[in-house]
DNA sequence: CTGTTATACTGTGGAGTCCGAAGTGGTGGA
DNA sequence: TCCACCACTTCGGACTCCACAGTATAACAG
């Protein structure tokens, strides 16, 4: 504000901070059914594939695979696989999953108190 | 708890809270630039079309137009309209927005510092 | 020995959504 | 006259989401 002759620069630029390059954590949440995801799994020690179905049943099992693959590639989530018959997979919160939920319950809880 | 013997329900209860039908906000925030826009708006006071695209140059401009009426609809995002030549139009959060906003910042916050 | 059950996905095809680039309209300045 | 300005729309293509069906394996019932 110091001169008022020069335009403001074109920056992505807010208050010091840019969410223009906000990369990885906030594109993968960024999808459909992808903060419930993270609030659901983070309820548990750990949850296996059918029961994360079981709370989610507005999302197909495709979709659900896709968004835990995602968490685990942007590393929020962990996969532990066991070679059993029939197979079991269980899937629990890292703790950059940890941290992630722990801010998106107030967002979530208001969500839930409007609606 | 009180019977192990019955199986679980197979409802989307999460300990007392339902995420299935997390309906309106999370669903307009669920998509892409959904919630940099938020705070984009929220860090001031006003924002003209303009400068919400300079502050959000990774995203297009119908992209941003669309989240901006859905927000509008949401009832998270006001937008007045001048009627001068040039035309100006100014968007501002609402009350709603603002709690939004605050819910919101925590995150985005964490995730640009792994970034 | 056959058929059923259980689990955790993956494949498919169609509908829906998202994207960037280019265009629109009206006016004021060069 | 012609271009810049501003806030959007429109467009075609790419991507995403969905329901449904199918895969592999072995324990178990009859």
């Amino acid at each position: 504000m110091a001169d008022a002759t020069s335009p403001p620069e074109p920056t992505c630029d807010v208050d010091g901070t840019c969410y223009c390059p906000l990369t990885g954590v906030i594109n993968t949440l960024s999808r459909k059914y992808a903060m419930q995801l993270v609030s659901i799994v983070g309820a548990h020690e750990s949850l296996r594939f059918g029961e994360i179905e079981a709370h989610l049943t507005s999302a197909s099992s495709s979709t659900i695979s896709k968004r835990l693959a995602e968490f685990e590639e942007a590393g929020l989530v962990s996969r532990t696989q066991y070679n059993e018959i029939p197979p079991r997979v269980e899937y629990a919160l890292t703790d950059d999953g940890h941290e992630v939920r722990e801010r998106l319950e107030p967002l979530l809880q208001w969500t839930e108190e409007q609606s």
